[in-house]
DNA sequence: GTCTATAACTGGATAGAC
DNA sequence: GTCTATCCAGTTATAGAC
């Protein structure tokens, strides 16, 4: 049941607070000018940290806001519940990557013309994801965890994802399909689904490889994942979508 | 839900203690012997799903003792802490596809002696898996879909996946490496990094694949998806493998 | 906007009767 | 083995002071 939320008038003349951080926040959709990191964004870092490392329900909002320094009911007032906090965690960078593939690709599709290559699509379509895990930003590898524990999660993988990522997943195959134009919709989808798993856990950046190769590949090593990620997948899609059997 | 059993007959009817249990039951260590399907299979059943359906975090122990027609005490008597229980959980059906896949390798190296294929090797590999997932036991079902989210989450991925799971895959590693002899080990590991991210996303049964094609392709098709996977894979790994910039 | 206080409830775990 | 009763720390969320 979702009440209404405080509304403020654009008020200034606030008790001299000892700690002045934020300026104002209206509802939902606080200070966009961008000085003082305000306590909004904080309890999403927060929030977007301790999704991924632990999971969503072994998360308290009250550990959050102390994180923050703030308290529980900050977080409330900013965002209601707690599954609306996580639903704002997983939109906000979802549109800023959106926006960075969908122009990659047309970018890359531009370039190539008529004759689009399979390694080329893919790649435009991993770089920007693979840009920010090798940033060193840690709010992006936080998020990126959370993508890949949502999207490998029954109950929450099918809907979020879909609602979060599909225009540009489709952008992708209509490019795929360019590259191999005797493939079937059905073995097109199919090679998405196994190039997203393989993307997933890399994401997830568990230290699983680095144990099982003895320290031979490192899951965080994004320089070596990117082009064998990209030659993987696309001789996988070679393959699938022009064996006979499959058609 | 196929929960055998209906709740409240907790007085008597069924168990008479005839059986003569070996030994009474330390904490932990319960009934080995196996006519009667115990209140302790009944729990891991339940908890297997639930752990699998919404995650650890958010099922209680009080919700699964109830599902069984059981009480909150009988789990701590059974497990020790609900940690304990999750493994319990995440061990009883490992050792048994563990001994099925390290059978169908050693069954298919044989059969295949000096000359394997990758299709080979990673068909052997996949088999006892996903003869499982497509056979229609719930209970398997459920263990495959936490599979794929433990394997995906930072927090447990590495040392949970690694402890249960190691030897086969090292044993699939060693047939391939026979297939492709002059693959590095970087690039094996990273060849099976991928196929694992697609196989589990696969045993994770999201319907993202469904809405995606919308309806094209199924996620729980296996028939589809098993030889689009082996087909998949083992060109990833033939491009990785064989490419001379990765060696 | 931020706090304290508290409502209303659920969590895992244990003691001890039978 | 299985139950009831209990402990108590922790949970989300709200009310209302400042």
């Amino acid at each position: 049941m979702p009440r209404a939320r405080a509304q403020s008038t654009h008020s200034l003349p606030r008790l001299a607070k000892v700690k002045p951080k934020a300026k104002r926040a209206g509802p939902g959709r606080p200070p966009k000018n961008g000085e003082d990191v305000d306590v909004r964004e904080q309890i999403l870092d927060a929030a977007e940290e301790h999704f991924a490392k632990r999971g969503y329900e072994a998360v308290s909002t009250r550990a959050l806001a102390r994180e923050v320094g703030a308290t529980a009911a900050m977080i409330h007032y900013y965002f209601n519940s707690k599954r609306e906090l996580f639903n704002a965690v997983f939109a906000r960078r979802a549109d800023v990557v959106n926006k960075e593939r969908m122009a990659a690709l047309d970018a890359y599709e531009k370039h190539a013309g008529k004759t689009p290559t399979l390694e080329g699509a893919i790649a435009a379509f991993l770089r920007p994801v693979l840009a920010r895990l090798d940033g060193g930003d840690p709010g992006w590898r936080n998020y990126f965890e959370l993508v890949a524990q949502v999207g490998n999660k029954h109950e929450w993988g099918g809907a979020v994802m879909t609602r979060s990522f599909d225009p540009v997943i489709q952008r992708l195959i209509s490019i795929i399909r360019k590259a191999l134009p005797q493939a079937s919709d059905e073995n097109l989808y199919w090679g998405y689904h196994f190039l997203s798993g393989a993307l997933l856990l890399t994401l997830s950046e568990t230290d699983r490889i680095d144990r099982l190769s003895e320290g031979r590949c490192r899951s965080t090593d994004i320089t070596a994942i990117e082009p064998r990620l990209i030659q993987f997948a696309a001789a996988g899609f070679h393959r699938v979508c022009g064996d006979k059997t499959f058609r």
